[in-house]
DNA sequence: CCAAGTTATAAGGCACACCTATTAATCAAT
DNA sequence: ATTGATTAATAGGTGTGCCTTATAACTTGG
């Protein structure tokens, strides 16, 4: 990867770690990425002398205004592609992270906004992400998780989060993509699986995994 | 850049600079990458080493089979990206190559095939250079430069070749774009520039310009 | 055929994004 | 307050794509 682009990610997978307050481990970032926890530290450290990153020892990192602004500049990019290689290639839900990942270190902003223009400005990626806007207006949206949601529960799949092939193939071969309804069955003790009944099928699925899926109530 | 992204380069540099029979040298490559006659040609060792392309000492470098076929490939990515970018983006003529560039090494070959399915499987790109099949199906077509047109012909812009922005700026600023008629004027001696009218403007055209520029008789 | 110009090779370096292995610092929980 | 886990920092190393400078090998034109 070149020096740019290997920035790009480590901007970006901040973002998509950032959940609450608290700032975001390296050993998360490096995880994330496939590196080392020590290349992880050392790139980190670059960005925080360009100013990007902020650093809260043995805490973690959090994106400075100017590095959140260039992580927004990057996801615009890639949701943006997903939309057009859903919308107009027709490429495949579970392929579309890793297709479009590649080509948002490759689009100049002028093709961008081209590709926005083109595209009519959507407001969210496949996986139900918002799409920041060009100049990184961005609205996180409010859903819950689906392993915070109570049982016995009807709720609708609006956002799948951190939705690399892996865990997409997954969601995927079992219908739970954005705009599936489910109901909310059983959840096991000592973060057991959360078993869920999608159209008459029960599936169980991992904490982990029913953290990255937001849901909004479907009555 | 990357590993693969600058051997894609080389390869696409090799098959662009590649005119009649001879070998291409190392130091047109250089000079076509913006790079040292030592770095080119360690990186030539490299891609010979890998059976990528084939040296002959002093004359210079050729693709092999299975380099062309790489480079075939880089070369309908961006033929097709220039194709999408001015059809559907409406970015300009003299933007096209640059941006195209950076998007061919980040397609996914299924991403190329939907692409091209897309847009109907167009056979040449803005530039009038022919789009390689699927397959690795090139055919060179064989209009002739216009630098070695005889004089008062009447002749129309097929092609042009090596369509760097720079050149390309040049050209979209005087109207010298495929499609355009012209009649060759006056070649001055010595290597001088070749005098053309278009559309009753004269424009005097160095020569290496004018060897970039295919064209065919407009009787 | 010989000198001028190209081309090739060799030597030595730099920056970057990675790595492993180790030690130091800090946090959290008993 | 001490311990055990986590996080950070240090040292040392790899491969790649680039660089400059210098020297050797070859081609070609007068």
């Amino acid at each position: 990867m070149s020096d740019s682009e290997s920035r790009e990610m480590y901007l970006k997978s901040i973002f998509e770690l950032k959940v609450g307050e608290e700032p975001v481990a390296v050993s998360s970032i490096a995880q994330r990425l496939g590196v080392s926890s020590v290349s992880a530290t050392e790139m980190m450290k670059r960005l925080e002398q360009n100013g990007l990153v902020i650093h809260t020892p043995y805490k973690g990192y959090d994106l400075s205004a100017e590095g959140r602004k260039r992580a927004l500049v990057v996801v615009r990019k890639q949701r943006l592609w997903e939309r057009f290689l859903v919308d107009h290639l027709g490429i495949a839900w579970e392929q579309l992270y890793d297709f479009s990942c590649s080509l948002e270190h490759a689009t100049h902003s002028q093709v961008t906004e081209a590709l926005a223009n083109f595209l009519d400005h959507p407001t969210h990626c496949p996986h139900g992400n918002p799409i920041p806007g060009p100049d990184g207006e961005y609205a996180e949206n409010t859903y819950r998780p689906l392993s915070e949601i109570d049982l016995d529960q009807q709720v609708r799949i609006e956002r799948v989060v951190q939705p690399e092939s892996a865990l997409c193939d997954y969601l995927a071969a079992r219908g739970l993509t954005p705009g599936a309804t489910l109901v909310t069955i059983e959840q096991a003790p000592y973060n057991g699986p959360l078993t869920v009944d999608l159209n008459g099928q029960q599936i169980a699925l991992g904490r982990e995994i029913a953290a990255r899926i937001f849901v909004s109530d479907a009555q």
